[in-house]
DNA sequence: AATGAATGAGCCTTCATTCAT
DNA sequence: AATGAATGAAGGCTCATTCAT
């Protein structure tokens, strides 16, 4: 019997390396030998596994998604009022993982990936309503339903305002100035709609 | 006697052309040939005029960017009060011209190639420093400095995540409530200052 | 305890999936990988049994060619007159199983295989020549030796030709038309010859 | 203005290196490379030229094609009765240039191709209905409608046959031998229909 | 006996760029 | 001023083959 099971340990290293070289070079031009190069193993492994430079990008993205759905899953867990989930949301966004350059350069490449790509666009689109729904269920136990669809879209846009604004800095992290941005606003728009946290 | 004069029309014509093309495709991964057939010319004059492909980049990059800066100043010279002078800063990121998917996607793959290129964020960081400034100066009119610098800075990010989320839509134009969104935002934080408008 | 004896019987398997293979792609173009697939086997399995591709390929010919002299052998027991032989041999080359559209395409590359190796080539020889002398020994029982020899290329040639034509046309068999064409011209090669049949 | 008019002659120079590449191989397995090497220039001119490999392959046999039929045309337009019209037909296919041991490779190989490619096929079908009719008509000017098509049939059969079997000796040319084959064999067929020639 | 794992070599193709005219 | 001609460099992808198990 040949060594076995390495698929899905090779799948991973290589989505992990994907991520690195694309957030390193931030820009989806890398080729597949880069981050194969990047995994230690050949190119033409990267295609065995994924069956070409399309489908392992996809997959890295997909990776990043799921990844980004467990840390808010973990977070709304262990929140119990609605404010506490509003604030769990917000930082997940912002959380060292998330945030980092490299992951943020990733997120970007992305969004002009999905220019071209259907397939790209439809997971994007499913990521963003999925956070978006969270965020309005949260809003919708303190203030009326249309306040906070309003809010959860002015905080979504933001967010991911944030993220391109991130990019283009020079270093500098400042996780915590975007979150207290986004929380003063969503706190601000519920004052005025009467509520008092 | 060979024609003289033609350098300027000529690279105009070459911005031109790559705008409606990196427009079109929704991605830098635009060919110069591609660019010099839609500008009627021959790739060998692109490289004449420019000197490479990337200053031909750089050259659309900053044509927009005047283009932006034209469309604002316009703007602020025909309103007269501190918030009709918001509310001009607002709208024009969201005119027609600045919001159709073209430009969108343009603006798009302009922000990753700042990942790669200093030259190119640089110009994009000047680009938000001035949108920033002439609002917080127009804020600053209404409430008090730090809060001013505040609204700005959301409403900035608010604005650009607007455009990424606006690429995302299968078509589906939405510049009205986008710029209710931004505006509801900057009237209730300036309403929680204390600024009855 | 491993099973013995597998050898013979996956060296079968595997000639036959390569004959299915090429002859459904109409072109020794085929892969190792395919014709395992076919086969039921991994890639890895063909090289153990026939040491590289190329051997495969001989292999499966040699079987075709091996396939071909059982069934002239079988023909020719049956027949009792030299005409009756003569028949035989026509009526083989245009047999079902050899008429068969992949059978034809399968033939066809392999002349040209025969270009770049000199075992193919040997081999196509061999078969040639044994088709030639049967032919050739039936007919000098009718006429004499020189007419015998001629008649036997000329029909020879004329069934490699309809072969070809064979693999041209789309669809429509005809075996029995190029079975006419060939007896029609030994028929008038022995009547003008003297021989009455 | 640049050089210029070079592309007739580079697409000329670009099939010519392709009919000896495939001929000394005696295969299609040729790279675009070995092509462009033997033309002298680079691969990517011939892309530039012809837009892919196929298309350089198609051209390659348009080429050879339009070769025969004006070798053709030549021979029937200096022949003057229905038999030196035959006769003419039945050399081309045999002369130096067609019956060159290279030719006839590039010839085999592109029956191959044909299983592939409808294109292909197209062509080589074109190419020998013209052969068959051209045939067909000067027979019938010697005998009736059915025996001359059926004579045309079986000498453009034998021709072809001719063919694969001259592709498959080593070396020594006999073309004389073939034409004299073929020769008889219509003659023969005349005889026998009554025709004294 | 059999195979999953892995790769080196090679091919087609693209494209920015150079240059002579 | 402008361009056809031409190419070097590089990238995605395929595939026969090897090897440890």
């Amino acid at each position: 019997m040949p060594k076995v099971g390495m698929e899905p340990l090779r799948k991973r290293e290589l989505i992990d390396a994907a991520i690195r070289t694309i957030g390193q070079r931030g820009s989806l031009d890398v080729t597949v030998a880069e981050i194969a190069h990047e995994a230690g193993v050949s190119p033409a492994l990267a295609h065995h596994y994924f069956g070409g430079k399309e489908q392992l990008i996809l997959a890295t993205m997909r990776h990043l998604l799921k990844e980004l759905g467990h840390d808010l899953l973990a977070a709304l867990q262990t929140a119990t009022t609605p404010a506490a989930r509003i604030a769990a949301i917000i930082a997940v966004n912002f959380s060292a993982s998330q945030f980092a350059p490299q992951t943020v350069a990733a997120w970007l490449t992305f969004y002009v990936h999905a220019q071209k790509s259907e397939d790209t666009r439809r997971l994007l689109r499913v990521y963003a309503r999925r956070m978006h729904s969270n965020l309005a269920h949260a809003l919708q136990q303190l203030t009326k339903r249309d306040t906070a669809v309003q809010i959860a879209e002015g905080a979504g846009a933001m967010i991911d305002g944030l993220y391109i604004r991130h990019a283009l800095r020079n270093g500098a992290p400042e996780a915590a100035n975007a979150i207290a941005l986004v929380e003063d606003y969503v706190t601000t728009k519920l004052a005025a709609a009467g509520v008092s946290q």
